[in-house]
DNA sequence: TGACGTTTTTTTATCGCTAAAGATTGAGGG
DNA sequence: CCCTCAATCTTTAGCGATAAAAAAACGTCA
């Protein structure tokens, strides 16, 4: 079923049918009716490639992401959906495994299939295919610390403040020798959350021995980077995860070897999930508004696209706050907050 | 830079362009090499929309899943992309939240956006729209055991037999009123689950108490379930959870309420994760092949679209097993297996 | 009545590509 | 030397929509 099909059957021209789907306004009433009613009772949609053949342009916003298996990455997901979903948006979406080349790869496609904007997380991308967009002009909003364009419009949570509050609790709880895991994979994160820490040391009175290992960021990582600090018998006082996944690797580590959370090791992660306050002890984590990430990068793209932005053609951060959710494993136990909410 | 342009530039044909790229080897060597290093220094690849408009299909294939939030579902979504990936083909992706009305518009909107195929997982859509794909002729792949068309072809866990053997082992292990929480949302799961307990159950010489509670399938889900049963005094020996989540929600009301696992209660899961080995105890758990269930789907949708079907036009099902991890969780302290592989 | 402006509709070029049909080329055979 | 045939290339008609330009319809007013 096609539009010159449609138009001979409400005889019409094929110029009105489109009009009709496209700038209802200016057809006549009476015929508008009748050409919508043939319509639906054939059950017809424009074809889309034909329509974006046309339009230069597919109604599509792309969404490359590292992957899809950790909580904060499915919540930025589903928030873009939501937004997305609600303007009419598809979303055509690029798993990139944190590998640059794949990213390149996708954003290539993208191109291709002529989305209307991008957004990247945590892009890796470099220089030479940024420059490529740049000159595209194609709208992108990047979530993530990591300005690759100086016309980027970024959208973030503020880890670096997230890490520094965090520090200072456990430094409040009279922990001295702190330790972090980072996974390289994702350095920059790591480095806020670094910036975040030494800031805390900077600010606190107190002396701190403060280190850091790298692990994977994984329940397998962390494991195996707890085993390794007991091997070398260089176990922290407090030990930060980067995320809740390889905190729960460190805990079960740390159960084996017969060392006790939060007594004998405080156990933080930068993370929060739902199994962060179902695990005993309950996992003090950040909890990051992934959720409203992902609405908040849709929102500006979708502005961006549709030329609605509030603030004129200034690229402009959006910086999100996290939350300390303290829980048991820091040695806190007088005062547990609700565990969900 | 369009296929006119990159002509002009090599100095042939449109067609002849075009055929350097679809049917390379009916073009002479010279003018393909030829052809071929003006498009790559141009950085040309042919307008997707144009081409699908001609084709009548886009070399990709939709897949609808209820959500990504489950280890498994992401399991299944990256067994697909790796298959699909490597055949060239791009998937477009759908998040039904287990509406069948959200389902049928995907459908629509699949279907107008000419996907080659469709892979539905753990569809909800009922007779008249599954018809309307019927009469489309549209290869697709069902992951799940629901037959909605007589023609489907289906690919799935054989949880009847992962949840009979759990069943066998729970009353191996001496427990004799056991009880299953099971998710509405997820009916069709739950029924083959009930099967294979209730053939258990048959088969065993003791005399066993079973019930069943409806629960929803996430940490609060468990969590409020278990809850229930302790105030209403209805607490059963052993436990089966719909998943690893639920199970976790379970654990932690069980703990509140100080009783012991596995001492006080048994407690397995129908899907496992990561987490499950780390809990602790550590948790008895049905580990589903999810990976290898996206990339077979993948595969014979793949085999469907491509005609390349190993068994003529007879559909066929292929049923992959599941593998009963014993862990802690059910009072079998004796033998614990390795808790990562 | 007819000139004029406004509203509504039709005609047609166009988007970039593919493939069928037609044209060109050169080799081989009578 | 001409004919045939295969190999290779070019011309051109769509694919299904949109939008600009042209045409028609209609109301207003001198």
């Amino acid at each position: 079923m096609n539009i010159k099909r449609i138009a001979e059957l409400a005889g019409v021209s094929v110029a009105t049918v489109s009009r009709v789907v496209n700038h209802p306004e200016r057809v006549r009433d009476e015929t508008r009716e009748h050409v919508l009613s043939v319509m639906q009772q054939y059950n017809f949609t424009p074809n889309w490639f034909a329509r974006s053949l046309n339009l230069e342009s597919s109604n599509t916003i792309a969404l490359l992401i590292p992957g899809i298996e950790t909580d904060f990455f499915q919540q930025i997901i589903s928030g873009v959906e939501t937004v997305a979903g609600n303007k009419e948006y598809a979303v055509l979406f690029g798993q990139t495994n944190n590998y640059p080349t794949r990213e390149a790869e996708f954003v290539d496609m993208m191109i291709n299939r002529k989305v209307d904007g991008i957004i990247q997380v945590n892009s890796r991308l470099n220089g030479e295919e940024t420059l490529l967009m740049q000159n595209l002009e194609l709208p992108r909003v990047h979530i993530g610390k990591n300005r690759v364009c100086t016309s980027d419009t970024l959208c973030y949570v503020d880890i670096e403040e997230g890490a520094r509050r965090m520090t200072r609790h456990l430094i409040e709880l009279g922990h001295k020798i702190i330790m972090a895991l980072f996974d390289e994979a994702n350095s920059n994160t790591s480095e806020q959350a670094f910036a975040g820490i030494n800031r805390a040391l900077r600010d606190t009175g107190h002396t701190i021995i403060f280190s850091s290992a790298q692990a994977e960021n994984s329940v397998r990582g962390g494991y195996l980077a707890v085993q390794r600090l007991i091997q070398s018998k260089s176990m922290p006082e407090a030990l930060i995860a980067a995320s809740d996944l390889q905190a729960i690797g460190a805990m079960k580590a740390a159960r084996d070897a017969h060392i006790n959370i939060p007594d004998d090791l405080a156990l933080a992660s930068l993370t929060d999930s739902a199994v962060c306050s179902v695990l005993s002890p309950a996992l003090t984590a950040l909890e990051l508004p992934s959720k409203r990430l992902g609405m908040a990068a849709a929102r500006m793209l979708i502005d961006q696209i549709e030329g609605t932005l509030p603030y004129v053609d200034m690229p402009h951060d959006l910086i999100l706050q996290p939350k300390l959710k303290i829980r048991e494993s820091c040695g806190n136990t007088q005062d547990i907050y609700e565990w969900f909410d």
